[in-house]
RNA sequence: GCUCCCAUCGUCUAGCGGUCUAGGACGCUGCCCUCUCAAGGCAGAAACCCGGGUUCGAUUCCCGGUGGGAGCGCCA
């Protein structure tokens, strides 16, 4: 559990202010200077306006790998500066999210809307400095002028018309604050997976960074917190690449080299479109429900875009050593849904029965069984664990140990519980009564040799036994079967199959 | 429309100028194992988007095309 959910773990702007900034780069500067590693600080930035995104639990993963793989630190901030679209649910959503997948951050959670105070406060300075101005033009000016602009084929952005006018709004009169951007020059990205991207000031405009009411806009409280907090790597979606030059002029303009930024591809859906509530599960704690460890969805996150060789399975200790921003691919990447299945059930075989056990509980549960009831919950993962692709899966099958078959699937008693089986379900019924340590070896002996003495295949055996205490024609093999569910119950089912043949055939 | 990004089997990817008759994984097909279902083992089909350069030599470098994607908000 993280101990920092509280709303109010957030440090007063004038801490933050003293402790961040330009002081951390600096002091990072001069560590790199000195030949000492710059301390690495990544964070993950989520807006609460729904649950947590499995490509933002990528991004999140790629940030946390880094910062450990540093010995960095890793910081969660909440952006919740859209007061419209921001909900508490969201936020637990995605604090629930980090918490399942087992991404522990340093730092945080940080909430944007707590932070106004410090937003107005440099969005001032930049006022005072001349870096930034007010501008009046009504929303009308500003919709004509794109119209305008996209009818002569052009890029549409603000004019400027407000730039120079050096004005301040009078009291009761709206204007919202622009920064000034650089009229010319480029802007160069140095991104650490698309390469060097370079932008030309012309084609950015002076964005608006506080509106009519005084509230910061994302670009700059993006901006802010990043200095402040003293992120030195931002790792996020590719969709923030043309933000970036923005970004870093406002940094620069408030006296602060930009962090490393390194700009993920995004993540499509099995057919190579965007990902919609739509198409699938696409929320961490849907894969959850669905029946997936998170060891699972970790190795199948970090294995879309980046690879380490021919490596498949990792362990989130292997990802934090091997790791490398680098490795990450340019690309975007399709959701493979059959490879995370193949990875879930290879953590369901290969993990500790105990773990894979408490994992499964809560879908027990939901199926109305209290392991209390019954045999070990462990031993039942055992038996089971080769044979399900998901914990939803394993639940169904265990069923049975936990509860005696209501009625027999047809087809397997149409075929196995019968007028000829019921003699040999007898007799080896008391074969197994006089079975003297009832484990899995022993069973096994006992089957075959009665097998053996009875002249017949150990299918024609085995499986009325199966459909006897299962109720289907599917189970682990029969003698771990009978093992896990115990001698008294194993020979209590046998009976009750036997009844119902009597039944079926007596009338 | 403008700017930017991307391009190896169906999918995830390895490859960082010759080692490529392009490797691995998921999935798929066949065989083996087998008391069911799985798991496992073995084998197989399956890709460098197209066109120009650069080079003795391009999957790898450059340019163009095509295709896909993102951004261009008082959203984040």
């Amino acid at each position: 559990m993280n101990s920092s959910t509280a709303p109010g773990a957030v440090n007063a702007p004038g801490r933050l202010a003293a402790s961040g900034g330009a002081f951390a780069t600096i002091a990072g500067l001069l560590d790199q200077l000195a030949g000492q590693p710059m301390t690495v600080k990544t964070r993950f930035a989520p807006s609460p306006t729904g649950y947590l995104h499995i490509g933002g639990a990528r991004t999140a993963l790629f940030s946390y790998l880094y910062a450990r793989r540093h010995g960095g630190r890793f910081v969660l901030r909440i952006e919740d500066t859209d007061l419209e679209r921001s909900t508490p649910e969201a936020v637990n959503a995605i604090l629930e999210g980090m918490t399942w997948l087992g991404l522990d951050y340093d730092e945080g959670p940080f909430y944007q809307t707590k932070r106004f105070d410090r937003y107005k406060e440099v969005i001032r300075q930049l006022l005072e400095q001349d870096k930034a101005y007010y501008c009046f033009c009504p929303k009308e000016r500003i919709d004509k002028l794109r119209e305008e602009q996209m009818a002569r084929k052009e890029k549409p952005r603000y004019d400027g018309h407000c730039r120079d006018l050096g004005r301040v709004p009078q009291p009761g009169e709206e204007a919202v604050v622009r920064f000034k951007n650089p009229l010319d020059g480029e802007v160069v990205v140095d991104d650490r997976v698309k390469g060097r991207v370079v932008f030309q000031n012309t084609e950015l405009d002076d964005l608006v960074i506080a509106r009519g009411d005084g509230s910061p806009t994302y670009n700059f409280t993006v901006v802010v917190d990043d200095m402040d907090m003293g992120i030195t790597h931002v790792i996020r979606g590719d969709d923030h690449l043309n933000n970036t030059p923005r970004q870093m002029n406002i940094l620069r303009a408030l006296g602060v080299e930009p962090p490393v930024y390194a700009h993920v591809p995004m993540i499509l859906d099995e057919h190579g479109k965007k990902l919609s509530k739509r198409t699938g599960a696409a929320s961490v704690t849907e894969y959850r429900d669905a029946g997936f460890l998170p060891e699972a969805v970790l190795n199948y996150l970090v294995r879309l875009g980046w690879a380490h060789g021919d490596q498949e399975i990792f362990s989130l200790d292997e990802m934090v050593a091997l790791f490398d921003i680098d490795d990450i691919n340019a690309a975007a990447s399709s959701l493979n849904p059959g490879k995370l299945l193949w990875l879930n059930q290879h953590y369901i075989k290969t993990s500790d029965p105990r773990h894979v056990a408490r994992h499964l509980s809560p879908h027990l549960a939901s199926l109305g069984i209290d392991p209390a009831d019954g045999p070990a919950l462990e031993q039942v993962v055992e038996a089971l664990s080769e044979r399900a692709k998901t914990l939803v899966e394993m639940a169904q099958s265990a069923v049975f140990f936990y509860r005696a078959p209501a009625e027999y699937e047809e087809k397997a008693a149409r075929k196995n519980l019968t007028a000829e089986t019921a003699p040999v379900l007898a007799a080896l019924r008391e074969q197994l009564a006089g079975v003297g340590e009832w484990t899995a070896p022993v069973i096994h002996d006992t089957v075959h040799r009665f097998a053996e003495a009875q002249e017949l295949g150990l299918g024609k055996v085995a499986q009325p036994l199966r459909v006897a205490v299962s109720g289907g024609s599917v189970s682990p093999p029969i003698d771990k079967t009978l093992e896990v569910l115990g001698r008294d119950e194993t020979l209590a089912r046998i009976d009750r199959a036997l009844a119902w043949i009597g039944a079926q055939n007596g009338g």
